[in-house]
DNA sequence: CACAGTAATGTACGCGCGTTCATTATCTCA
DNA sequence: TGAGATAATGAACGCGCGTACATTACTGTG
């Protein structure tokens, strides 16, 4: 019974109005000069008719997709929206793209499969790429070399490689975690344990930097200390950013929590979980130990006690992200060379709540 | 310096190959009957070219754009993705959208304009559509009528407009605000206060119905009572899902405190904030009154009490609508008339926790 | 009124691909 | 070996639009 909507084309617009097909194009694209009793013309036919352009032809004829592509990773079991870290630099992205006239096209990395990024820009579906998740890999560094190679807009989020002039939008993570350590140090906590999330990413580094270097200062590891094995044991456990890494890790610290009076997490959710499991050896988050988390989520507002947590303006960082490779886009040739690149690094802030008591 | 690389064309590669343009479509198309030896010449030189076909041509000369468009509310001063509902939703159309071989394109709703849902297909960018936070006013009705009429292939998420026949994907509210309140009857309380959601979404009014009709069953309200209006003032409140609201109503609570002995919240994050907002007061959850939330999103496990909640499966929800409505692309007319459409409507499940204490 | 100059519009082409139809190579069976 | 069938390929067109270039309609000036 019901019948497709027949398409409306720019040919039968002209028809009606009794212009050409360049003159309607020029109403649609604001081109030329033109009288204002033909412009008039034109939409009147084209209201009539209930013409809109094709936005699939536009692109083709333009060479311009117009949309911006977002590379996800692919989180075995998680889903991945739910993490308030992507989903908050979705939201950033969300909003300036729809600021810029762009579509958002969202392109899940496959499970298996290396990252094949170049063959997202060669298919031409859009003009710029902002990629979450990617980890410092060399198949990967490879790949995303082969971009710039190309020419190709794109801009890590969160993620820095070292080495690389790739565009980057990261947070000052290293800075972030140093104060979050050296509040608890300043708080009197001395025996401070760190729950690490997954090592590929570089931002788990600077978060183990910022660590190192608090505690190298207040004198609590030797000057040298570097690496997670400068670490007494019972200091360093490592989790994957998830809730459930963190119950994990507080099996392996329950045993070692005498030798512990706090704990920096790497992220809210490990945390969370990580005060979640030891509640169940009947240690109390905030008085048995301190704790700070890392993300500054909506979750650190609703545990009991609040979790003082370093805040991360990821929504900012995606919206910063975006507009910065929206505005390469097409740029950069006729002026003689490419357009600046970027590397924004945007400040980290603590939160004090109170999951940390004050000893002295 | 850096050039933007070259776009290679079917042509080249018909040229190097030695064939003409279109084996070479057919070789990417799998096509046709052909010579295994020309197959794999045309591959040969396409490998050495770095031919890639453009996806935008593509869709212009198939007439179809290979995207699912996804449109969600605008949501003032919420970051959407950060809402349970949302990941949840976009992690399962996500996960489909990539199954089909689709790629997924997100359409944010204007903050003031009239959602012109009919547009978004007109522009051709994409071939179907699912719809986040439709809210059911006329003038949305109109817009998707229009959407009906013109026979593209759309479905509603979690939304259901009674007298319509749209395609839509929702979840058994009704039940399962039932079963949480009639969870909370055997408990054996009585004065069970509800605190609803926006009242412009469907679901909101599924969950009053079920929490009605079980207190109408327990003999607790009379039994023509339909409306909020005919519950005692002090049983009803009123947020918009946001935690704020929850925290906004504890203070609307409180003074009737002790004639309430458990609420009803019609999600989790309301159920959160109105937990803290009455814990200000003085007001232990789970002790001083029992409380039951909805969604059973990740923050129902962690908060203390851990909150007794209804589990909907959102993310399946999303898998479905892509899943269905990717299925009706295209399809329909040859088959002498519109492809079957479709109303699902999922089960949802009482996850009790440690909000609510035995009574009896 | 003629002319230049500009405003307004039309003509024509190509973007890269899918696809139909025509053509040519190859095979089958008598 | 030849005729018909089928396999394999090529030639040509159009999808709907942007746009360079050509053309025509005006305007003001001397």
């Amino acid at each position: 019974m019901k019948e497709v909507a027949a398409i409306v084309t720019r040919k039968e617009v002209a028809e009606l109005a009794g212009v050409s097909e360049a003159t309607v194009s020029r109403v649609f694209n604001d081109v030329g000069p033109m009288k204002e009793q033909t412009r008039l013309r034109v939409l009147q036919a084209a209201k009539t008719l209930n013409y809109h352009p094709n936005a699939i032809a536009q692109s083709f004829a333009r060479r311009r997709s117009g949309n911006l592509g977002v590379v996800l990773p692919y989180v075995p079991k998680v889903h991945i929206f739910s993490t308030y870290y992507f989903s908050e630099v979705l939201s950033g992205i969300g909003e300036q793209v729809k600021a810029s006239g762009y579509d958002m096209l969202l392109k899940f990395r496959a499970p298996g499969e290396e990252s094949d990024y170049s063959s997202i820009f060669r298919s031409q579906k859009v003009d710029a790429c902002v990629i979450l998740g990617a980890t410092d890999t060399p198949s990967e560094r490879a790949e995303l070399k082969k971009l710039e190679d190309g020419g190709f807009p794109f801009c890590l989020i969160n993620q820095h490689m070292s080495g690389e002039w790739f565009n980057e939008v990261d947070a000052d993570h290293e800075g972030g975690s140093y104060r979050a350590v050296r509040h608890l140090l300043d708080l009197g906590y001395r025996d401070i344990a760190f729950l690490s999330g997954s090592p590929e990413f570089s931002n788990s580094g600077d978060r183990l930097r910022g660590y190192m270097q608090a505690m190298r200062e207040a004198g609590l590891l030797p000057a040298d200390a570097k690496a997670p094995g400068d670490l007494p044991a019972h200091l360093y456990y490592e989790g994957n950013y998830s809730r459930t890494s963190g119950m994990k890790a507080a099996a392996a610290m329950h045993p070692h929590l005498n030798r512990i009076d706090a704990v920096f997490a790497s992220n809210d959710r490990m945390a969370i979980g990580l005060m979640q499991g030891l509640r169940e050896y009947g240690h109390v988050p905030g008085q048995d130990y301190a704790i700070v988390g890392y993300d500054d989520s909506e979750a650190a507002r609703v545990t009991v006690p609040p979790l003082t947590s370093v805040a991360v303006p990821f929504y900012e960082m995606g919206r910063l992200a975006a507009e910065r490779v929206l505005g390469r886009v097409g740029g950069g040739n006729e002026t003689g060379g490419a357009s600046e690149s970027f590397r924004l690094k945007l400040d980290t802030k603590l939160v004090v709540r109170q999951s940390c008591r004050i000893l002295r």
